[in-house]
DNA sequence: AAATCTGTTTGACAAAAGCAATTAAAAAAC
DNA sequence: GTTTTTTAATTGCTTTTGTCAAACAGATTT
């Protein structure tokens, strides 16, 4: 891939920057006799669930043997951690914390935290959110095992200014983006949720989003239009989510909260291209009532609508 | 201001990760024979454009006072400062860099840019950017000084996919945070963005956008209702880039954009609670020409219409 | 003019990190 | 089945980096 040269820009000034701020946040290691060095090998000895090697730690944190080795011998004589010899290999030792060295890393962390409050204290709320928004983005971006989990997704269940807009935003984008749509999709949807805000009515409409932070990454709506049938709108996961189980989460939660409010059945509109979308409806029992091949949002599509019965 | 726990985790992790990443990319400084901190010397002697003295080093470095006078000694031996000796001072000399010296600096910028370029490579260009806009954004929060300038914005005057529910999203956010606007104020945006979007006409419509990177962070338009009369609305700036003159400047692209398309007036609705937008307004020559008290969007409130002869 | 203060330098030293040689076990080659 | 080579880890030696306290010299105050 090209590189941006904007970007490259970007990033080496940033790095000046941390380089600074870094100074000032790791300053609480000292206190503790610890070099960045030493300490990077304890949280990677604690993070590294299968028996860690010297050999490992050479690789994965790219320092110096000799060094490494010595930083081992005063982590062990002060108790820090335990070497157990390999059977395979007896060359090798196995390397753990002891309770103690996780004791002294517990502390450490406090101390970061502390320094890191401080550097907090003077932003806001708001500020603060995204900052933390910011960083996550950088080491999701930069990392593979930054990985966002599941566990980072919350859901949310009420219509907020804004939300409307940022999910017409993203329909509008990324369907313009994956599939070629064209303005007319957007304005679709953007006509879809006009007709929504005017008549909304909590007693048979939900909307559920699924956030990351207070971002919205996937969003789904069920809309009572009649007594007995709710259409399902606005399903869609971001990119950057997929893979994580957000969209059967959201079918779920769209699916029982039409069961809740008593419709018999649920029909939705959308296209045969959208192929995980409409596997993931069959696999929730929804079936295939139509189909019609039209030109739509500047292509030529295959409409297609499902439906579900609920009783 | 208290400080999110969340937040101090999310930092902290950060810190930590970006200690790892630092290693890698200040790894070209060694093949210089120089350390962090010299670089950092030499970094801000360029960049402090009045004359730099070993004290203001210190104390905006936060380096030690022996080391920085030996740092400097080799830089001078190796001809990459000069000294000067202060006329009000006999005891302060004031340092700058020597052609030598910035061009060290160059080459050094240079390798740190392959070192940058070597990380991008792997990621889409989408993701570089998002990764610039990340660590701007943390910058930007963390550094008083690296306040986002004009410079930084841009401007774009087509309108894609995805645009018009991120101004709508922003309106709904930002009105409901700003003025405690409820959701009937998004509704309304929504309803105008169906009617704009079912009848875009580039002859007589027009949208401009305040971009930083590739996010939309102000916007205006101008729509044509009648042969004569033009309508400009989503007239908003971003909270966090307001007082760069983004608002007067996307205020004269409205009003140019308004003259070439031959209209005679432009009009707009209002609420007198928009102090800053109708002050603008006015000094740029639109006069009230009409106001209404009335009950909006959950409060009690004024709507104002100005408008101005453009012939 | 003496005392104090301030900006910078020097000396002594400790910690951090890198390099090369060494040891011992494992793997490969003969 | 022994020898050679490779590999994991350690040790000795060195350089670099950074800290602390004392010294110095010009400025400021008393």
């Amino acid at each position: 891939m090209s590189v941006n040269p904007e970007v490259v820009r970007e990033v080496s000034e940033f790095n000046n920057y941390y380089n600074s701020l870094a100074e000032l946040l790791n300053r609480h290691l000292a206190d503790n006799n610890l070099s960045l060095s030493a300490l990077r090998v304890l949280v990677k000895l604690r993070d590294e669930e299968d028996q860690c090697t010297a050999g490992k730690l050479i690789a994965n944190l790219g320092i110096d043997g000799g060094y490494l080795s010595r930083i081992l011998k005063t982590f062990e004589t002060n108790q820090l951690i335990s070497k157990r010899k390999s059977t395979m290999d007896g060359r090798t030792w196995y390397l753990q914390l002891t309770p103690k060295g996780r004791k002294l890393l517990e502390i450490l962390e406090e101390g970061s935290a502390q320094q890191v409050s401080q550097l907090l204290e003077p932003l806001g709320s708001e500020q603060q959110l995204a900052l933390a928004g910011a960083m996550k983005t950088v080491r999701h971006i930069l990392s593979d095992d930054a990985k966002i989990s599941a566990d980072d997704i919350t859901f949310r269940r009420d219509l907020q200014p804004g939300d409307a807009g940022f999910i017409m935003h993203m329909h509008g984008s990324l369907y313009a983006k994956e599939a070629g749509y064209n303005l007319e999709y957007e304005t679709h949807i953007c006509k879809t949720f006009y007709e929504f805000l005017e008549a909304y009515n909590s007693s048979k409409d939900q909307v559920f989003l699924a956030m990351h932070g207070n971002q919205i990454i996937g969003s789904i709506a069920v809309l009572g239009h009649s007594r007995y049938a709710t259409q399902m709108r606005w399903f869609l996961v971001h990119p950057d989510y997929r893979g994580l189980g957000i969209g059967q989460r959201l079918l779920t939660e769209a699916v029982n909260a039409a069961k809740e409010k008593l419709f018999q059945k649920i029909y939705l509109i959308t296209t045969a291209q959208q192929v995980a979308a409409t596997t993931l409806f069959k696999k929730n029992g929804f079936r295939k009532s139509g189909e019609k091949h039209m030109p739509m949002w500047g292509l030529q599509l295959t409409e297609e609508r499902y439906e579900i019965d609920l009783i």
